[in-house]
DNA sequence: CATTATAATTGTACATGTACAATTTATCAA
DNA sequence: TTGATAAATTGTACATGTACAATTATAATG
């Protein structure tokens, strides 16, 4: 793990140990680099990594503040896939549905960038939040770049699975959002009823060196999701 | 404008001059460095800009590779406000059905954190998107943080006239969202129909400072309305 | 010709240091 | 007490430099 990730980790565990809560305020930056013992340049970088996530915010002349939402239950919608809530991670079951290997349908093609005729593990899913339908998942992994999964790893979480066991860098996601009346073929799974209203999210992910591995299509269940984002002005 | 801004800002006339396409490379990062006579840091701090935006993204030992969406008409949901879509600006009309200068109402008070009896200017207005109704906006100010608005400035970009003409410096939010029903009160104003579907987002936004200065609500149209996020990871 | 080992390329992590802008605190005048 | 002014505080911008890890290109090997 990096210095600075490290160094951001630690902090976290400050605030939760201090139980600091919102606009309370942090050690000096000084402080912080003699407290943690770390150069200014990563304790900048901590900081901003924090930033970012939503947990600090800087202001210059003033001081670091915590920085938390006081509503709960909402679900962080960039939590890099597993689905993580306010602070709790909360009990997230899969009930697998389908799970093949089939060469890359056409429609999806152009997200993956496939060749033709290359190979995809195709999986639809079930994903539970605490007992509650949350979505349907129907996810499509290129096996050139995912060599193997097997039924045990879907029905746990596929992307500790390509980090930890493969060892694969994941970089980044462009994720197309729109909201839209459940056609009955879905509405079912979610055991909700045709024409029901629903949020589908589509997400092509890239590893770091900018391969596209895996497109997925999730729609949700709108009576059990609801979801979070703390963001950062992009200026610009 | 900062110099990694500005530096940023020339990298995308770059990429705009020589048409470069997805997947495309850029000067490796010495040559950027000289190109555009910065250092390092500023170079990086650039790059880095732009890698959040969803510009360019960077490949270690490989080199610095454009990022672009080949889809067409999405929204960008973190365009810091002022709805922008893929590339185009697009004409975004809003039509003001209220303005007023009221006490803050109980419901809103936990968001904005108003002190007992503080002002707000509460704020309703239909934005158009290209002719289309868009979305149901209702917005409310602090009277403390923004003393003045009038109706003129309303029917425009009210972000806009807070960073420029007040000097305002808008730092960051807290994004709400979830799918629902529309109820009869809103359906009529997007012209839809009562149970239809719609995305509500509510949004805390905050100065630099950590002050939140406005909570907003908007009800978007299913049918004029789907988004696009480019993303990137934020591990730890 | 394919494979493996080696070297060159290229971006990232990290350290140190200077200057500065926004904010807060202290000081002083009215 | 109020209000302006100066000083101290504190984070951010920016420059330079070293070391290193991931990738790609090249050379060596069978």
């Amino acid at each position: 793990m990096l210095k600075y990730q490290q160094t951001a980790t630690e902090i976290e565990a400050y605030i939760e140990r201090h139980a600091l809560q919102q606009g309370d305020k942090l050690p000096v930056l000084d402080q912080l680099i003699r407290q943690f013992e770390v150069s200014k340049t990563t304790m900048t970088k901590a900081l901003e990594l924090l930033e970012r996530k939503g947990t600090i915010f800087q202001v210059r002349g003033s001081g670091i503040f915590v920085r938390k939402t006081n509503r709960k239950g909402y679900i962080e919608l960039f939590s890099t896939q597993g689905f993580k809530q306010n602070l709790v991670e909360h009990d997230i079951q899969s009930k697998v549905l389908s799970f093949e290997l089939i060469p890359c349908p056409e429609e999806i093609i152009e997200n993956l960038g496939s060749p033709p005729g290359e190979m995809v593990y195709a999986i639809k899913r079930i994903r539970y939040i605490d007992g509650n339908i949350m979505c349907l998942e129907e996810s499509y992994y290129r096996q050139t770049i995912v060599p193997y999964l097997n039924r045990e790893i879907v029905e746990q979480s596929i992307f500790e699975y390509l980090e930890t066991a493969l060892g694969l860098n994941i970089g980044f996601s462009d994720m197309y959002m729109h909201v839209g009346k459940l056609p009955d073929s879905i509405a079912q799974f979610l055991e909700l009823e045709a024409g029901d209203p629903a949020l589908t999210v589509e997400t092509i992910f890239h590893l770091t060196n900018g391969r596209p591995f895996d497109y997925s299509v999730i729609t949700y269940h709108y009576e059990h999701s609801q979801f979070v984002v703390q963001a950062n002005g992009l200026y610009l």
